[in-house]
DNA sequence: AAATTGTCCAAAACCGGTTTCGGCAACTCA
DNA sequence: TGAGTTGCCGAAACCGGTTTTGGACAATTT
């Protein structure tokens, strides 16, 4: 059913073997039958099949993205445009994109080697890096080619991109620190995941530079979604010395904390400065935008793909890292402090006063509008 | 430097086809070599190649999944764990998901017929289905085995799986009408997409059910995204005969409506309602809750791929196509009518007049507040 | 004791490509 | 004209598996 290249051969009259020289572009073959063999070969619609080509290249020409398969509702946001980036950056040469999905740690780990050792694919990109991570360790002892999204510790023996995330988080520290602010909440995401530890470090980092002694940082982890950030920031926002300037690793977390201003009817932008990291669309269309660093992940998944291509095909290849910067979306959310922690507090306890006695009011107010 | 199944061999002094017919657990060959081929090739961890495998047996033992790459923000969310679903769901035959992005459409069919005809996939899940698929032809002409998720014309050929998503609507239809609502609006999807057309015709089925000429239906297409259904909302409730119910083909452009009802501080729920479709992690978190239909993405990723697993391995398997419901989550968003069409008109009409008068009023208030 | 059967494995063919090798014919050059 | 190139292509080996074939030997039957 499906052509064979000695289907194509006996249709031609000539050997396979020629067929596969003229189809590859080898100079051993006249110009003729090489345009003849093309010719045929576009007019049955035959193509080699990449699975007998590997078997003699030892390529299988796909290359290997293994997520966690977190039970937990939605996956970071980032993937599909990631995803995107490397199959497109990676179809150049033929190649495609394999995609796996692990239960737990142990799995993940089992899985990279059983799809390198099979030969299902020549390498990997791995996403959301550790410290110390268990899946680089085993690519290692197999020699598998891989590209890291993110940095880790003994960075110069692998091929890595990555945003700057230490110096956006430096720069956004700074920033609100020219805005006035003196009181900050860090509102962490995935503690054990090395971007954690960056973009803290860009805070601390930003607070040192600034080093008036007067400064205030509040630290919090795994705070990853919109119903974390809220929490966190409702928390924070009702406590007698609540921060002004909510520092977050994620636009999720974020997008939580404007929620919460949105309950207590604070004015994000103006009574308290919000910064997130990432860039997701929703980011546009909270009241106020979110004021964040945009990344872009199509790019990333680009720049990655095109770095595990090298490893793979240009022999003795050299690791190379990548950092750049992503770009500070200046929206609303952030701006000159306006209260110092204390007056907000006092702020948001007559706020939340307010609010409880205009309940009833709203009510009474309803009914007199119907009529 | 990988062990192929010759070392193998050679470390045991036994020939290759031995160990094959070991490992692959045939009758004819001894209880005790077979398991010394198992142990040696644990300790040794020896797999087979994939590549070498399937040149024999004509099979990738991969299926394909390809995307289009919207360039515009997010892919639909569902994506995620629908890919989750496949891939635990085939993994159990050995197989894995290969995932491809096209640009366009016609990059779309190519990127099937390639794939297929380069063996370096053996079959295909098609989502986001039309009424005519082009993807469909094209691997009608190939035979390749194919599953839909969602629905299309001609049906009875194809293996396929989709919510009944025009008993939802009709539902979600009849819920509202049964509160008493009288003027609707339906926010549609994709127009090209299948989908579209089952869920607006379960809206029409439900107000055709009840029937009593009274009832309203204004009907829109292509509205996506938050943004589109903020901005399509605020027309409508803007408008002399807004809608007091509205059924959203997707919960994006329902959290949009959402939206939409507080810049006009109106309550959903109370004023008006609104009912998505999907269930995604966002709608829990408006306020209030979003009423929808929770879509099982995984368990759908997950039939979809044992159903393609059947098609390719069982010779003759027959089609089978699976129609399930979605769970409607009954949160805050909708509730019995509180105003007709014209008394909401005139309600929305004072409340605008009041906020902008009120934003005078906010800002004497907060300058008070500050002293 | 000869014939038959069954057990187990080595050898070889095969899958669909790629690449090497070698040979024929046509050309070049002294 | 004869030796050495060169251009072109068929034949064959190879990649790493699977599967078929066939044969050696032991065990059973007649």
């Amino acid at each position: 059913m499906k052509i064979t290249i000695q289907d194509l051969a006996n249709h031609l009259g000539i050997s396979k073997g020629t067929v596969s020289r003229a189809l590859r572009g080898y100079a051993d073959v006249s110009a003729s039958t090489a345009k003849r063999v093309q010719q045929a070969a576009k007019e049955l619609g035959y193509q080699p099949s990449a699975v007998a080509q590997g078997i003699k290249t030892g390529l299988a020409r796909s290359v290997g993205l293994i997520l966690l398969s977190e039970s937990s509702a939605a996956s970071p946001p980032f993937l599909m445009q990631f995803i995107n980036g490397i199959s497109t950056s990676i179809a150049k040469q033929g190649y495609t994109l394999t995609v796996a999905t692990a239960q737990s740690d142990a799995e993940m780990v089992e899985l990279h080697r059983d799809l390198f050792v099979q030969r299902k694919v020549d390498g990997f990109i791995l996403p959301r890096t550790t410290q110390n991570d268990l899946r680089i360790q085993i690519l290692d002892q197999l020699k598998a080619p891989l590209v890291l999204y993110g940095q880790t510790e003994n960075l110069t023996q692998y091929s890595w991109f990555d945003i700057n995330q230490v110096e956006c988080f430096r720069r956004a520290t700074a920033r609100l620190l020219a805005f006035g602010h003196r009181h900050f909440a860090f509102l962490g995401g995935d503690a054990p995941l090395f971007y954690n530890s960056l973009r803290k470090k860009g805070v601390e980092l930003g607070i040192q530079e600034f080093d008036q002694g007067e400064v205030q940082l509040q630290i919090f982890e795994n705070i990853t979604t919109v119903a974390d950030g809220l929490e966190c920031a409702l928390r924070l926002l009702k406590s007698t010395q609540p921060p002004t300037a909510f520092l977050c690793a994620l636009d999720l977390s974020a997008l939580g904390v404007i929620r919460a201003t949105k309950q207590l009817e604070l004015i994000p932008g103006e009574h308290i400065s919000v910064i997130g990291y990432e860039g997701i669309p929703e980011g546009e269309f909270s009241e106020p935008g979110l004021t964040t660093f945009e990344v872009d992940q199509y790019e990333a998944g680009s720049q990655c793909g095109v770095k595990l291509m090298q490893l793979i095909h240009e022999k003795g290849a050299k690791v190379s890292g990548t950092l750049t910067m992503a770009v500070l979306l200046e929206r609303g959310s952030d701006g000159p402090v306006h209260f110092n922690s204390g007056e907000l507090a006092t702020f948001v306890r007559n706020r939340r006063r307010l609010l409880s006695s205009q309940d009833t009011l709203q009510q009474m107010t309803e009914k007199s509008l119907r009529n």
